[in-house]
DNA sequence: TATCAAGTGGGAAAAGGTGGGAAAAGTGGG
DNA sequence: CCCACTTTTCCCACCTTTTCCCACTTGATA
């Protein structure tokens, strides 16, 4: 499982190590695409096999009729890019991605169950830490609804 | 069933000793996430594989399609972090996590049934001070909502 | 008092993360 | 078509952090 959060810095090169803690789930090649909420969602081969023909495959095929369809899967699977991991840990960033989430010199890598997000490391600490304070409110929510 | 209070050190690496008392019912892998009420929640792998796939799973995938489970699911997992329990009995507790519910030199164990919380000494005291009053209380309003 | 278990501390070895140079591949101009 | 130049890829080296192991201290027990 991805747990965790990592500050890494992205160099000149456009390269960012993997946590080593994520590199023996990730394999060798990824999946890095757009994701939701201004980050990027990194898919392992696997992962990505399951979410892309769920988001295509809307259960009844021919996803491409629907109008709002064909625009949301033209941003994830246009700007989807398979990247190979280096020999110790590390992958390149495509610029279009980087420059969509607006990070620089470093970035954060969250690890969320069976996906990872990269994220400006600023947005990231007020996200998690609005995120945060919500948690009781949350959790109090959660629990009234399991309940019904 | 981990019951008990405990008082250790966190030494200049970040290591605390697990009570001993614990040591054989949370094994060799242990789960630590920010908890509810500053404090932090320690899982066994068993109980996290429960706790995390009653929290997170909508049963039919693509949870990412959804605001609010990205945002729960972000907070749950992006600050979880699985730890090996030392050879002699001891875990490492993430920076990050040590920061989030301010401990720096001594930390509180609690043993809650099959979770462990973490807590700042003193907040603890206080706390189960405070809780230790509002008892019967509690006691009355608990039996309440049961017989709902 | 000797012994054992639990908790604490610290040094050395290993791993993780970062940076940079050289080879290889790609690009454009003459 | 070839050459010069840029970009990408691969590999090596450094430094910091983490991990592993050993030893000391304290307090309870026989």
């Amino acid at each position: 499982m991805l747990i965790g959060e990592y500050i890494h810095t992205v160099d000149e090169k456009n390269r960012i190590s993997l946590p080593a803690k994520f590199r023996k789930e990730m394999g060798k090649k990824i999946i890095i695409t757009p994701g939701l909420d201004s980050c990027l969602f990194i898919f392992t081969s696997k992962e990505w096999e399951k979410v892309s023909t769920q988001l295509s495959d809307s259960g009844q095929g021919l996803s491409f009729l629907k109008a709002d369809q064909r625009t949301f899967n033209r941003n994830i699977f246009g700007q989807a890019s398979e990247v190979e991991v280096d020999s110790i840990g590390r992958i390149l960033i495509p610029e279009i991605l980087k420059n969509k989430i607006g990070i620089k010199n470093s970035a954060a890598l969250v690890g969320v169950k069976d996906r990872v997000e990269v994220w400006n490391e600023k947005v990231w600490k007020e996200v998690s830490a609005r995120g945060a304070k919500e948690a009781e409110q949350l959790a109090e929510k959660i629990s009234n609804e399991r309940q019904k």
